[in-house]
DNA sequence: TTAGGGGTATCAGTGACTGAGATCCGCCAG
DNA sequence: CTGGCGGATCTCAGTCACTGATACCCCTAA
C-alpha cells in the first residue's frame, strides 16, 4: 500500500492558465446553451469584458470547436451573431468496462452518441486478454465512426472500484477474477495510442451528468447509480469529487436496515445485503412473484429477472409492488445519509438497472428524501432521473477525456510542480 | 423555504483576481511555515518565478503581514532572508454560540489566541438578549486585548446548526429555544461594527484546523467533532465543505448499530441514539458507573459527568471501558461511511468531548476504521487528535475570518457577478 | 434617408508575470 | 587578506492577457 502522501502546497496562477481557464469557461458556456449564445451574452454570464470575449471566441473558431450560427435580434442594434458548439470539433472515446458486458461509445463534442457498441466481456482470469479484445474494438469503433482520428482527444475507460487514480490500475474489483492491480491506463494507452484516463464507474456517471445531463448535470448534487451494484458519484460546485485515491462514492455498507439480511462486512442492513437488483430478484423468486431459483448470478439473468419484477409491480402484483417499494425505502435512507452529509439540493439516479425502477422510485423517493433531510426547513431537495440514459457509464468515460481537456476546473489555473 | 436556486455558470479571471490570489498563496505558504520560507524557497514551492515572488513579497512587507526574520544559509552564496508571518499583521474575533456557554477569542495571525474568555449563554427564549450579551462580550474583550480594532479583519460566529448561509441566519436548533430564523449575522454586524461571517459549528472546527491545526490540517480530511452532539466538518483539497446552504457535516441519523437504541427519527441504532455523550452518561448511570439519575442534561452536568466516565475506564473500570469501547466501535462505523463516501485519508478528531476520550479512541479507531474502508489496499486512513485544542470551535469561528480574507481558495479567482 | 441603439472589432493602455542580467553576500582557497 | 565562485535577490525590459475607449457595423423606427 502507499505511502500517506504529503498534500502539497497550493501552487500559483500565471497568465498562460489564466488565459486557457477563460477559454474553457466561455467554451463551457456555449455548452451548455443548445441553442448557442452570442458575444454580450457571453459577457454577462463569465464577467469578462467583451474585447476578451471576442478575443477568445477567435481563438475557439480558430480551433473548430464552435461556429457562427446565424444573428438573432429584433429590436434596434446590430443582430447578435449566435455562437454554437461545433459537434464535429472534437470527439472521444469512451468504455465501460462491466464483468458481464462492456460498452464501447464515440462521443461528440456536443456529447451525442456518435458509434456505439457492446461485447460480452471475455471471461475467466487473464485481464491481458480482456485488454486485447477492448483495444481491437476501440479500432474497429473508430474506423467504423468515420471520425478524423486527429480529432480524437482520448480514450476513457470507467471501471469497476476499487482504483487506484494515480496509478492507472484496477485493484481486485469484486466480480473480475484475477484483476489484481492491473495497470488498466497504461495498458490501453500502449494498445490504442490514445491518451487514456480511466476512472470509478460511478464516478464516470456523474461526469456523464455534468457533461451531457443538462440543467441536472449542473451546480452540486449526488448521482445515485443503480447498477450491479449501487454506488454514488459527487459533484459539489461542477467538480466531481474524485477522493484521495479515486474511489469516492462508496456506499455500499451505510445501513439502511437495522432489521436487514446479515451483510459479508459483519453488519445487517447494508445497501449492498438489502438493495441491490440481486437481493430483490431473490426476494421475488422467495415470494413467489418469479418463477424458479435464480442460480446464475451474472448481469444479463439478473438484469432480466429485475426487469420482470418492475414488470409485475407495474402491472399491480401487490408482492412485487411491497418489494420495490421497500427497496425505494431503504434506497432513500442511503441518499438521506449522503445529502446530509454533503447538504446538496440535488439527487440524480441513473445506472443499468435505473429505467424500470424510475417511475416507483420519482413517485416514491423525493418525499422519503425530504422527510430524512436535516435542512428541510432551509431548502428543497430535487429528485430526477439521469439526462443521459442507460449507458451513462460508457457516455462517462468518454466524457472524462472531455472533462479533462475542456472542462473549467480550478485545477487548470494552477501551475504544475 | 427557499425555491431551488439554478447554479450560475462558472465565471471567468481577470488579472487583478490573479494578482490576489498569487499573494494568498503566498502568504499561506509562509503561513504553513513556523520557521518561516526564502523567497527561492517560495519560487520552488508555488511555482512563480523568483521576481514574482520578490514582488508580491514586497507587498506583503508594505502591508505588515510578514516580517524579515533573519538569513539563513551555510554553503557559497548570499545567505537566504527568511520571511516569516507577521502574527500582530491582522487580528480576527471568534465567538462560538453553544447553547449553554459561549466561548470569545481574539486570534492572531498566526492562529494564536491573544485573549480569551467565557461566558454562559442566557437562557429563555430572547435571542436579542443573547445578542445584545455577546456584542457587549465582544466589545470589552477586544479593548481588554489592546489589539488596534483598524487591524481586526473582522468577526466570526461558530452557530449551532441548522443555518442558512446565504441569509446568515440560524433556523431552530434543537437546543436553542426561540431561535427561529434569527438574522445572526447581520444583527452582530451592526451591534459591533465588524464585518461579521456566521458558520455551522462543525465547519468553524474543521476550518481552525485547516488555519492552526498543522500538517493535520492540510489537504483532504473529515473533522469529527465530538460536542453534545456529533458532527463532522468536510476538507477536500484545502477547501472545507460547506454544502448548499452551509449544513454540511450532519452525521447524527448514520445508523452504526442494527441492536442499538431507538432514535427519535424512527430507525433505531443512530450515532444520535447511541453515541453521543448523555447517552453514553445514561448508560453509565444504568451500569451503577456513576452514581444517581441525571436529570440535569445541560451541557455542564453532561461534560462533568462524561469526564467521570472517562476516567473510570482509565481508572480500570470494566463496566467504564466497556461502554467508551463500545462507543469508539459505533463512532468507527459512522467514520467510515464518510471516509468511505468521500474516499479521504485522514480523520481528526477534536471537539470539547474529544480530550477524555483521545486515550481511548485513538487506540481503538484507527484499526476499526482501516477495516472498514472500502480501499484499504490502496491508501491507509490516517487517525489523529486535533492539534488546536478544545476551543477549537472560537478559533476556527476566528479562522473563518482569516480563511474569508487570506486563504487561496479557488472561488477568490473568479469574478463576482 | 437619417438617427439611434445594440453588437462587435480595433486600438492602445494596464496589470501581472517572467527571462535575462546585474548586484549583493558569504564561503573557501590561495 | 583577497579574489573567485555560487547562490540569493533585485532590476530592467519584454511578454501575455485583460480591458477602457473608440470606431465601425447593422438593423429598426420615424
Amino acid at each position: 500500500m502507499t505511502e500517506i502522501r504529503q498534500p502539497s502546497p497550493r501552487r500559483g496562477t500565471n497568465l498562460p492558465r489564466m488565459g486557457d481557464f477563460n477559454l474553457t469557461v466561455i467554451l463551457d458556456a456555449i455548452r451548455r446553451s443548445p441553442a448557442g449564445l452570442s458575444r454580450v451574452e457571453l459577457a454577462r454570464i463569465v464577467g469578462l469584458s467583451p474585447q476578451t470575449i471576442s478575443n477568445i471566441s477567435r481563438r475557439l473558431l480558430d480551433q473548430d470547436l464552435i461556429y457562427e450560427a446565424g444573428k438573432e435580434g429584433t429590436g434596434p442594434g446590430k443582430p447578435r451573431t449566435m455562437l454554437r458548439l461545433k459537434s464535429s470539433g472534437m470527439y472521444a472515446v469512451g468504455v465501460h468496462l462491466d464483468p458481464a458486458v462492456t460498452t464501447f461509445v464515440v462521443l461528440d463534442l456536443v456529447g451525442a452518441v456518435v458509434k456505439h457498441s457492446r461485447i460480452k466481456t471475455p471471461g475467466g482470469s487473464d485481464p491481458g486478454a480482456v485488454i486485447d479484445t477492448i483495444a481491437a474494438e476501440i479500432k474497429q469503433l473508430v474506423t467504423e465512426s468515420g471520425v478524423d482520428p486527429a480529432r480524437i482527444a482520448g480514450l476513457g475507460i470507467a471501471s469497476p472500484g476499487p482504483i487506484d487514480l494515480e496509478e492507472g490500475t484496477v485493484v481486485d474489483p469484486p466480480l473480475l477474477l484475477g484483476w489484481d492491480r492491473v495497470p488498466l491506463r497504461d495498458a490501453l494507452a500502449e494498445a490504442t495510442g490514445l491518451s487514456t484516463i480511466v476512472d470509478k464507474d460511478v464516478t464516470s456517471a456523474a461526469v456523464a451528468e455534468t457533461w451531457a445531463g443538462g440543467p441536472s448535470g449542473a451546480g452540486s448534487f449526488v448521482f445515485m447509480y443503480m447498477g450491479t451494484g449501487i454506488g454514488c458519484g459527487i459533484v459539489l460546485n461542477d467538480e466531481v469529487v474524485r477522493g484521495t485515491s479515486g474511489n469516492a462514492g462508496e456506499i455500499g455498507h451505510i445501513i439502511v436496515d437495522p432489521d436487514g439480511a446479515p451483510c459479508d462486512c459483519g453488519m445487517r442492513g447494508c445497501v449492498k445485503s438489502t438493495c441491490i437488483p440481486q437481493v430483490l430478484v431473490a426476494r421475488a423468486v422467495e415470494a413467489g412473484v418469479l418463477d424458479g431459483s435464480v442460480e446464475a448470478v451474472t448481469g444479463p439473468a439478473i438484469q432480466e429477472s429485475f426487469t420482470a419484477l418492475c414488470a409485475a409491480a407495474a402491472a399491480g402484483d401487490a408482492r412485487a409492488e411491497e418489494i420495490i417499494d421497500h427497496s425505494a425505502v431503504l434506497v432513500a435512507r442511503a441518499v438521506s445519509t449522503i445529502t446530509n452529509a454533503l447538504d446538496v439540493d440535488r439527487v440524480v439516479f441513473g445506472g443499468p438497472f435505473w429505467t424500470c425502477l424510475s417511475q416507483w422510485y420519482l413517485e416514491r423517493i423525493p418525499e422519503l428524501v425530504r422527510e430524512g433531510s436535516a435542512t428541510r426547513k432551509i431548502h428543497e431537495i430535487e429528485v430526477v432521473g439521469t439526462g443521459v440514459g442507460e449507458d451513462v457509464g460508457a457516455i462517462g468515460a468518454a466524457c472524462l477525456v472531455l472533462e479533462h481537456t475542456l472542462a473549467p476546473r480550478s485545477q487548470r489555473l494552477l501551475l504544475e510542480g
